[in-house]
RNA sequence: GCGGAAGUGGUGAAAUGGCAAACACACUAGCCUUAGGAGCUAGCGCCGCAAGGCUUGGGGGUUCAAGUCCCCCCUUCCGCACCA
């Protein structure tokens, strides 16, 4: 190709060129109105923290979404592919105390930066409808949508014990602590304090979301899992025990009522109520308790909960069973969870591991009330845990099945008044208030005359101030700004007291993707006729690090939402789909590590459609893909061989009229027939599969295959009209993943206005259909050979074609044949014997 | 312990019960030369000169046919975990 050499690819040329270009256009990823006719489409990558810099991940994200939008943009639909950020948030207080930089001016100028990143990168994103959450406009919203809350009894304050980040020096949701750690810093300890807090009552949907979740079938198993385990359904029953010569009373949460005739023991955590009155008379049993508290503090602590050594102390007071009388020791445990149910149990350790683990090491006796419904069956060893039994020991109620045994007693209970069933989750209400100044203001006012006072909506938003030192020490920073805080009570104009914590920056993303379809709203937080058009979103997009968090916080805010008559849909998006991490050396990039990539890097020396296109191509994307450069090198290569493809071959092809082939033979017909089998096949793969790798593959292969051919394609044997048509194809099909090489080489084609607008190839099935194929020939499903076949060929044809195979013939030779099995298209197998 | 995903060449991977390893990377040999982060040709799972044989973590099963479906086991990763 020695004439080739002056055309060379050059990313560092054609995509600055063509960013100008498209950011001249503000039209060209901009949806439609509501009103246009065609289909919507929303696809949605979750929103980044503007940190200051994408990373590699971000690159694989967003790759995925815009190869999807744009694919959905040619395929003739009104794309919806917005863009955003999640401004709040505690590294911008962090910067501030490093760099003396105010947060929101590190934030703002940090997003300008990867703006420009990401118009680099060329993604397909509306500008226009950009949502910045830390901005007024947005995060008022957050506060109507908490005056709502409020109103409605969802939005409530409570003095309850936090999670309290030390190194945060705020309070931290249920789900921002793993494993007694802080979800931000990994290495610090959580403590537990008693503070008031605003919490949100995500409780009150807890059966909802659970449910929702069997709908959810476009969503990933393993986050339906996730979360179903996060709400941690439990049904059972309450159950009062009296205590002996007293008129407190405990209530048990079981859901093994049946086997409560083998209760030895009523066991209490340590911080239950009853605990301290209990202890009052033994100075003694409260240091034991006051232990017993710490093993279950260090063991929460060191993230081991379930690793505690029971131990327990007994009280001297006795429970008294409400179905039998009998009297039972009342003990103080450090398994129990003062947290979960009613922070009391009884213990039947016939019946329960843990209870015959505790009862053994204490010496508690143990007794069996559940027989095997088996009656030939031997006696189990105890403690016996099958539900599949019948009640023995148990008075009247023996001989009953434990499902019956279940209802009858939760009847009895409830006429009796000492119980009932009920219907416990592990899902806690989302405690919102954060001590921090880079958040929403909560817009409460606290008046010494009438309590708490909610901001009037004429006064929203209650803004950030912006002056403000931030400083380590605790405390709300905004409790430091006098301006802030002293306001006049809007009931009786005396002087009041703002509140001074802020919403947890997990509000704003609760409800970001509705602003997108309306976010220039300044007398709502939007259009509910606009939202009803565009939702739920079609496909969602991002890491499965937010399974939990950000999109149990969205399903909830979704449900109030709707129950507000904002929108109609029960759930935020249809899809939802997690892509896989990207890792360096088969280990997580991080910067002590020094295995960073760095994008701009990337983009810098290979160009943005290699990058993107190698993030595509490396791995399928819901897999974790292992980096490696010497692969963004070779796609790049490949891209440096359709480019000089194309503009070898673009003058003839601009030569052709766009009449019709007619019956192509020969070479056109080989190469015809690869290219509408390419554009079956990556078509297909948007339709759901997403093996984007494959699809990369496949034009690769096109293009090898016309690659090939070369010398013929150079002594013309292939006319005009045949390289026009695989020659714009094979640039509409590299569109979504390769768009500003497929823009330049699109226009070099003389294509009609924007190959993002232009039409996505059709597949023709009479071109693509081979008119031989190859069929293996197994005997005894052993392969042995081939024989070639015209398509379709009726299966006794096949059969004789193999059996009229030399090697065949050979190897049946004086052998019995058994059976013959011809799949058309497929397979011979011969089974002799 | 419970739940989920995965295990295929030197590497990333492909194969939706029907020819295992497509497409790339790396490597080897050669060509070209305006010496480029270029291009072209050929080779590249393992054993074997070859003919041929073997090969998808291990074991069993279903099937004419299994990387793919079923059962058991091993390993790795992820999530949850005294949840009563």
């Amino acid at each position: 190709m020695a004439e080739d050499k002056e055309i060379r690819y050059d990313p560092a040329t054609i995509e600055p060129k063509w960013q100008e270009r498209w950011a001249a256009d503000p039209t060209l990823y901009a949806a439609d109105p509501v009103t246009s006719g065609k289909p919507k489409y929303y696809v949605l990558e979750m929103l980044p923290y503007p940190s200051g810099q994408l990373h590699i991940g971000h690159v694989r994200n967003y790759s995925i979404g815009d190869a999807l939008a744009r694919h959905m943009w040619m395929r003739g639909y009104n794309v919806l592919h917005p863009m955003g950020w999640d401004a709040f948030g505690l590294p911008a207080e962090n910067a501030a105390l490093k760099n003396h930089t105010p947060p929101r001016e590190w934030t703002l100028s940090n997003i300008a930066g990867m703006k420009r990143q990401f118009q680099r990168l060329g993604m397909g994103f509306d500008w226009a409808t950009e949502v910045t959450t830390c901005l007024p406009d947005y995060y008022r919203w957050n506060q109507w949508f908490f005056l709502r809350m409020y109103e409605r009894g969802l939005a409530y304050r409570k003095k309850s014990k936090v999670n309290w980040c030390p190194e945060c020096a705020t309070v931290l949701a249920n789900e921002q602590v793993i494993d007694g750690r802080c979800w931000r810093h990994e290495d610090t300890l959580v403590e537990q304090r008693d503070l008031v807090q605003w919490f949100f009552r995500i409780t009150a949907y807890a059966q909802e979301l659970l449910e929702g979740l069997d709908k959810l079938d476009g969503w990933p198993e393993k986050v339906r899992t996730m979360q179903r385990n996060w709400i941690g359904r439990s049904a059972g029953t309450e159950v009062e025990f009296g205590v002996e010569n007293r008129s407190e009373k405990i209530r048990v949460f079981t859901t093994r009522v049946d086997t409560i005739f083998g209760a030895t023991s009523v066991q209490l955590a340590p911080e239950h109520s009853l605990v301290a009155s209990l202890t009052a008379e033994n100075p003694g049993l409260k240091v034991q308790v006051a232990k017993l508290l710490e093993e279950q503090k260090s063991a929460r602590e060191a993230g081991d909960v379930g690793a505690i050594d029971k131990h327990g102390v007994p009280t001297g007071h006795f429970a008294i069973n409400p179905y039998s009388g009998e009297l039972v020791p009342i003990w103080v445990a450090n398994y129990v969870l003062s947290d979960y149910g009613t922070g009391a149990i009884m213990s039947v350790p016939g019946h329960d591991e843990r209870d015959f683990e505790f009862a053994t090491k204490y010496a508690i006796p143990v007794r069996r009330v559940i027989a095997p419904a088996d009656p030939a069956a031997e006696e189990p060893e105890l403690p016996f845990l099958s539900e599949d039994g019948v009640l023995i020991n148990s008075g009247e109620f023996t001989g009953l099945t434990c499902e019956a045994a279940q209802s009858k007693l939760q009847q009895i209970a409830a006429e009796k008044g000492f119980g009932e069933a009920k219907v416990t989750f592990r899902l806690k209400d989302w405690g919102v208030s954060r001590q921090r100044y880079w958040g929403t203001p909560i817009p409460m006012i606290h008046c010494e005359r009438d309590g708490i006072v909610p901001v009037p909506d004429d006064q929203l938003p209650v803004l950030l101030p912006a002056q403000v030192e931030i400083t380590q020490q605790g405390g709300s920073p905004l409790g430091r700004v006098p301006e802030f805080v002293n306001v006049a009570c809007p009931k009786c104009g005396g002087p009041a007291r703002r509140e001074t914590d802020t919403m947890d920056t997990f509000v704003d993303s609760s409800w970001y993707f509705y602003r997108y379809t309306d976010a220039k709203n300044s007398t709502a937080p939007f259009d509910p006729a606009i939202a009803k058009y565009w939702f739920p979103i079609d496909q969602y997009i991002g890491g499965v690090e937010h399974a939990i968090l950000h999109l149990i916080y969205s399903r909830f805010w979704t449900r109030v939402m709707r129950d507000l008559g904002l929108i109609t849909n029960d759930e935020p998006a249809r899809r939802l789909f997690t892509q896989g991490m990207v890792i360096k050396d088969g280990a997580k990039m991080s910067k002590s590590k020094g295995n960073v990539v760095s994008p701009d890097d990337m983009v810098g020396r290979y160009g943005a459609d290699s990058t993107r296109m190698y993030a595509l191509f490396a791995a399928p994307p819901d897999r974790d893909l292992d980096w490696q450069e010497d692969g963004v090198a070779g796609v790049s290569r490949f891209l440096g061989r359709v480019y000089r493809l194309v503009m070898k071959y673009a003058p003839l092809a601009r030569t052709a009229t766009t009449a019709a082939i007619d019956a192509p033979a020969g070479l056109s017909l080989k190469l015809l027939r690869k290219l509408h089998q390419t554009i079956a096949k990556i078509t297909l793969d948007f339709e759901g599969r997403w093996h984007f790798n494959t699809c990369v593959a496949a034009i690769m292969e096109l293009v090898n295959e016309i690659q090939a051919v070369d010398a013929q394609l150079a002594a013309g044997e292939v006319p005009a009209p045949v390289m026009r048509e695989l020659l714009t194809n094979l640039v509409l099909m590299l569109a979504p993943f390769a768009p500003y090489i497929a823009a330049e080489l699109w226009e070099e084609l003389g294509g009609e206005g924007a190959v993002l607008r232009a039409p996505w190839p059709i597949s023709n099935p009479d071109l693509a259909r081979e008119d031989e194929i190859e069929i293996p020939v197994q005997i005894n499903g052993k392969l042995v050979t081939v024989v070639r076949a015209p398509t379709g060929s009726a299966a006794d044809v096949i059969e004789a074609a193999a059996l009229a195979e030399p090697k065949i013939q050979s190897r049946i030779a004086g052998k019995m044949l058994v059976k013959v099995i011809v799949v058309p298209g497929k397979t011979v197998n011969l089974v002799v014997k």
